[in-house]
DNA sequence: CGTATATGCTGAGGTTACCTCAATATGAGG
DNA sequence: CCTCATATTGAGGTAACCTCAGCATATACG
């Protein structure tokens, strides 16, 4: 009752992955001291990077679902079944790990494993359909969320945004 | 050397905070299933939030700090010595968490801790002289991070970019 | 065809950055 | 003086990753 960080966590106990360091990104006028022009500009973007982030695991939330197992959802989606070893590729983690979020999702019943018939050492990953669902409702709860997020903007802005972020990710 | 999974890592072994899962953001022609309007643009955001943390933290490697100590840092350099309890606040994170982070600093020579002159209970946490002169370097290094990254689009789109963020943060 | 080596998955165990809980030391109010 | 609130920290836990080693299969090659 003193330090009232409660509320927000992931399920269980421990918070997860992304998301959090809300302050220390401010400092409106910046005195006079140093930063250099373009830093602001990184600022701002980290911070509203974190806010989007931030609702994006409370939308993820209902399904017991989290941003690294969203991920694969979308790639074995996308991709359709794979082995764990190309996923982990996919998904820029170690084959190890990719194991684990196998376990997750399939353990939520999301995607199955399955032998792959033309190498008897690796193993398929693959969405079942209550994956694909809860993939589709899950999307759909993300784009309204987007909407909301982008909303304030007129639609000049966000077209502007659209190129102006392309362009940043050439 | 299966797994070239190496380098770019934190100092000793494991990861560390934020940024991976580069891919699972792509679907550049979105076929036509699902993905309302502005999922896109949430997507483009977060693929440019995670490559600009991803250079942020390179940028942080020479000093063996890391984005939460950076906050700290700036936290510390903004509103002079705190308590603790005040910095973690600050910080969004448990107190106990707060101590971990002052411990980190200390040890490196960044913060220096003092006890509060007007409650014996408490510690105050305060840069040291090589603490403000290591913000300050890390400050000017994400300057020109900074520019390199965003160097790429016009004055104009930056002020555009600059203007649609402060929008966005309200 | 048999051996040597490479590859795929996973058990075991480690790191990091957080967290909660329970001391321990003060402060404050009555 | 006693009780209750607050500040920091030791002890111990979690989640998400990682590395290493082991085991089952491929594949290459003499």
């Amino acid at each position: 009752m003193i330090q009232g960080n409660d509320t927000e966590g992931w399920s269980g106990t421990g918070r997860s992955e992304t998301a959090r360091h809300p302050d220390a990104g401010g400092e409106p006028g910046t005195g006079g001291d140093e930063a250099g022009g373009d830093e602001n500009l990184a600022d701002a973007f980290r911070s509203v990077g974190r806010r989007l982030r931030e609702t994006s695991q409370e939308t993820l939330a209902p399904w017991d679902i989290n941003p690294s197992h969203f991920r694969a959802l979308r790639v074995l989606n996308h991709h359709g079944a794979m082995r764990l070893s190309d996923l982990s590729e996919h998904l820029h983690i170690a084959p190890r790990s990719a194991t684990e979020v196998v376990d997750a999702l399939e353990s939520r019943g999301l995607v199955e494993r399955r032998p792959d018939p033309g190498d008897r050492r690796a193993i398929l990953a693959e969405l079942t359909g209550p994956g694909t669902d809860v993939l589709r409702a899950i999307r759909a709860a993300r784009g309204t969320e987007a909407e909301r997020f982008f909303g304030r903007l007129s639609p000049a802005d966000r077209a502007h945004l659209a190129r102006i972020l392309r362009e940043l990710q050439s």
